[in-house]
RNA sequence: GCGGACGUGGCGAAACCGGUAGACGCACGAGACUUAAAAUCUUGCGCCGCAAGGCGUGCGGGUUCGAGUCCCGCCGUCCGCACCA
């Protein structure tokens, strides 16, 4: 450490600061003080600066290649979270590698700004939602903006900005003249007490959350989207999406469900208000195992036999009552009622099987009837036993008795038919086609007894919502027109200001000169649509906004076809369904409708986990916040007691942060504390990036030192001199490494391995601090090979640590940001080496090693081995049977 | 019930295509510097064993010269869906 610490370490802009100093001991040649790196001071200062050069503002045109990195946008809820640090440190990490990288990345930042909460504060606080909703957004974006993120600021966009659902709902009419949007009459929750509608989440039990009266089913008329149009390309879309995670697409291929099935009618034996049953089944191998259909509580046969039936109709409102309870579904038994109805089997009519309303089966699936197999069917098994209907085994398995497997439960796997006439000894498959072959050429009265079809669980996406805070359907209903689409040039049609929240319902309702205007197309009086949209539709296309936010349009054609579709997308898998997938419909109707060029919106899909915490609670059972205990360890055993009285604390599990187990960690106290690059860092350290990653105070603690470390560093490494024609052994072994560092880095990045890079960083740290323990002349090889180093490192850390980067990097001499300069490459010859260690193994098992040259031919290598001290004493005096020598790999002898 | 993921030191984890298990970090131990503390630096740290050595990636089998990695069967944890006919 001899002349690079003579020169002025201290820049002007880093002033004293805290005034702690660190004092390097180093082997007492000479004593070297730099400042601590000040994040508090530095941090607003860079960002300033960056802002002032608008230096992530993404410019209309360019020549480089386009890279779009998006983070789910935020809802509006007030303030950030741990959650929303790491979120969005993910992708500035991608967003600042592929600048430095040469791309022209577009990375911007918005709102999800409608919806339920706004209206609740409203309630509750007296505040107007919109109020609340811009406030939230003001103290968000300040949160946002001191976490350094290079965000193009200039592009924001909220959900609820007039600008933003004008063009939702010019799309909203596009949709409708494509046939995309219709009516129709559907149910809903309904909570009679405060006189709204629930969304599903907001039943608990069978009753409002809020107001805890019983929720009825209503039917209203509402808008649908018909998402259904493209079940098919949805599903068989997701097998050209690489680049999203495995669980998604799965998860998304159940959601949409498709199954390919039978429509069969079964003429009713005794007719009465009609003439068949029609069902579905994926199973029409196992006809002859019917012994009962059912239909459900809501099926017009049902309704009818009710009519003449006090006993049925009892039977059915009990099965709509328990209906409403996703919990008593689960648990509910089986249950039927006979109608006494009959139908005659499809292949002999001689067979009549009894018609049942049973409480299981689903009025929206399929025809809402099935025809009940209990040998291979649970449901239908437990159904039959429970009112003594055969169960008749119709596949045997394989190599299994069939009669005695179904004694306690359904078998619902393949294998050889029997007992089934004509079927017998056909495998499932076979049967499935002989059935639907014949029954497709049979017909009953003058139409084929079945049809092939392929049916969907997915349905249609009704978005209509009886709510204030959403973007109002721009619809008009005219008593003698109908609905009437409103007029383009009135767009937006806005939400009124003047409302009030003190009475239930939907203000929009009750407020007369909004509600009430003139038929666009008769002139007459009539009324505007009083729903508004499913916050769902908001997020549903705002990353194709974001291309061109400012447009007369919904998107600029031309621009959105150069960004989209995003290149990552990253967010929490909680919108594993359904915002992916109404986004990927959304897409798809924005091609149809000619806004967009391409169906898919993402093209990689990143889900990150969650920030966790230990949970604490004291000995009356209530829990604890982290800032109020103080942690010990003695022998190995972790103790919480409370800060203050002492009093014990028992740690919990560690679970998600969550305001009601008070284990919440709030962003601005760790930013006022360490800083924002120790929680990026931190964020980013550890876990897998996939993975929940677990809040300590030791791991911000080990990011902090991290973070002086890399500022030291920055500082002792000598300046540059001019780069030698060779270098020795101790410089070579260096810049092995910071290549090294620097091309993992890089690959780690792309696949968002970020722990990695954390781990590739500080093994950069450690080797240049080894290397600067033993100061060479300034001029020397090894000093070259240092500053390089230096500067890797800064490099490296850059995009996970930026505000610290740049100070480091302008301590390293340099006049330009290095958020502006470009990634450097790694010398290739530095990345392979020359000699390579190899293991050797003595029947599996290591025993010694060797290094010979990269290019060794297997013969030299054997013969090295053999006599070996290490292998001679392992084998004794067995023969070497062979030795296997994998290049540049492994040596195994085999004895 | 169905579907999926995962299981590696005290802890978070790494280990490419089957090739040195435990990189890196945290915690902890020892030492240096210090009046002291913090910070920093050096050093140790899977388990058993004084050592030589042995054992070790949830458990039991298998394939292979070689298995954390592949195959079969269990066990456990987490997530998603849940009467979808």
């Amino acid at each position: 450490m001899t002349g690079s610490c003579v020169r002025a370490k201290v820049r002007a802009f880093s002033r004293a600061g805290s005034g702690l100093r660190a004092t390097l001991a180093g082997y007492g040649k000479s004593l070297m003080t730099t400042e601590r790196y000040n994040a508090r001071e530095a941090e607003p200062r860079w960002q300033a600066e960056w802002e002032k050069r608008k230096l992530f503002e993404t410019a209309a045109t360019s020549e480089k290649p386009p890279y779009y990195v998006l983070e789910m946008f935020p809802y509006p809820s007030g303030r950030i979270h741990m959650g929303h640090v790491r979120n969005y440190a993910m992708g500035d990490v991608v967003a600042r590698y592929k600048r430095a990288k040469g791309f022209d990345v577009l990375h911007p930042m918005g709102w999800d700004a409608f919806g339920l909460p706004a209206e609740n504060a409203a309630m509750e606080r007296k505040v107007h939602p919109k109020a609340w909703t811009y406030e939230n957004i003001a103290t968000m974006r300040s949160q946002l903006k001191s976490i350094g993120l290079s965000l193009d600021w200039s592009r924001e966009i909220a959900t609820c900005d007039p600008d933003y659902y004008a063009q939702q709902q010019a799309l909203f009419l596009d949709l409708l003249e494509a046939g995309l949007a219709y009516r129709r009459k559907s149910k809903v929750n309904w909570d009679p007490v405060d006189n709204t509608v629930l969304a599903n989440e907001q039943v608990v039990d069978g009753r409002g959350w809020r107001s805890g009266a019983l929720v009825e089913q209503r039917e209203l008329t509402q808008w649908f989207l018909k998402i259904t149009d493209f079940a098919e390309d949805l599903l068989g879309a997701l097998d050209d999406l690489p680049r999203w995670p495995e669980k998604v697409r799965t998860m998304q291929k159940n959601w949409i469900g498709r199954s390919e099935g039978l429509l069969v009618r079964w003429a009713l034996a005794n007719p009465a208000d009609a003439t068949e049953i029609q069902v579905y089944t994926t199973r029409p191998d196992t006809l002859f195992g019917a012994s009962f259909l059912a239909v459900a509580a809501d099926h017009p046969i049902a309704a009818a036999r009710a009519q003449s039936n006090p006993a049925l109709q009892a039977f059915i409102e009990e099965c709509r009552r328990a209906g409403t309870s996703a919990a008593a579904l689960e648990t509910a038994e089986k249950m039927g009622y006979d109608t006494g109805l009959k139908v005659r089997h499809p292949f002999d009519p001689a067979i009549e099987v009894p018609v049942y309303v049973a409480n299981f089966v689903l009025m929206d699936y399929g025809t809402g009837a099935i025809f009940g197999c209990p040998a291979h069917d649970q449901r239908d098994y437990d159904f039959a036993s429970k009112y003594g209907l055969p169960i008749v085994p119709v596949v045997a398995p394989q190599g299994a008795d069939a009669q005695a497997l179904v004694a306690t439960h359904a078998y619902d796997g393949d294998g050889v038919m029997i007992n089934s006439r004509f079927l017998d000894g056909m495998t499932t498959d076979a049967a499935f086609e002989e059935v639907a072959r014949r029954l497709e050429s049979a017909t009953l009265g003058n139409a084929a007894v079945a049809e092939r079809k392929v049916n969907w669980r997915l349905r249609d996406w009704g978005i209509s919502r009886q709510r204030y805070w959403g973007c109002p359907i721009p619809v008009i209903h005219c008593e003698s027109c109908g609905p009437q689409p409103a007029p383009r040039d009135s767009l937006p049609v806005l939400l009124p200001d003047d409302v009030s929240f003190d009475q239930p319902g939907n203000p929009l309702d009750r407020h007369p000169t909004w509600r009430d205007v003139a038929c666009p197309a008769c002139g007459g009086p009539a009324r505007r649509e009083t729903d508004t949209m499913d916050t769902f539709v908001d997020s549903s296309w705002y990353f194709a906004r974001f291309t061109a936010p400012r447009a007369k349009t919904p998107t600029e054609k031309t621009v959105a076809g150069r960004w989209l579709p995003v290149d990552q997308y990253i967010g929490g898998v909680e919108h594993a369904i359904l915002h992916l997938l109404y986004s990927r419909f959304f897409t798809r109707a924005m091609k149809t409708t000619g806004h967009v060029g391409v169906d898919e919106p993402f093209a990689g899909l990143f889900t990150q986990g969650m920030v966790v915490h230990e949970t604490y609670k004291d000995a009356a059972g209530e829990w604890i916040a982290p800032a109020e205990i103080a942690i010990t360890e003695a022998d190995g055993v972790r103790r919480a007691a409370k800060i203050g009285s002492g009093e014990p604390i028992e740690i919990g599990a560690i679970e998600k942060m969550s305001k009601s187990k008070k284990n919440v960690v709030d962003p601005n106290d760790i930013l006022e504390t360490y800083g924002a690059d120790t929680a990026r860092w931190f964020m980013l350290s550890d876990s897998p990036p996939e993975r929940d990653v677990i809040w300590t105070e030791a791991g911000v603690e080990g990011a902090s030192r991290f973070v002086q470390r890399v500022w030291r560093l920055a500082n002792e490494a000598p300046m540059a001199p001019v780069e030698p024609e060779a270098f020795g052994d101790a410089a070579t072994a260096l810049r092995r490494i910071s290549h090294g560092a620097l091309a993992r880095v890089g690959e780690d990045i792309e696949r968002l391995r970020f722990n990695r890079c954390v781990a590739a960083a500080n093994e950069l740290a450690n080797a240049l601090g080894q290397s600067l323990a033993n100061a060479p002349s300034p001029e020397s090889d090894l000093a070259f090979a240092q500053r390089e180093a230096a500067e890797h490192l800064v490099r490296i850390v850059s995009p996970f640590m930026p505000h610290l980067a740049e100070e480091a990097w302008a301590a390293l001499g340099h006049e330009t940001l290095i958020a502006e300069s470009a990634w450097p490459k790694a010398d290739p010859a530095l990345l392979a080496t020359d000699t390579v260690t190899l293991p050797v193994q003595v029947n599996g098992k290591k025993r010694d090693e060797i290094v010979v040259s990269r290019e060794a031919d297997s013969a030299s290598i054997e013969k090295i081995v053999r006599e070996l001290a290490a292998v001679t004493s392992a084998i004794g005096d067995k023969p070497i049977r062979k030795i296997i020598v994998v290049p540049q790999r492994i040596v195994n002898v085999v004895a």
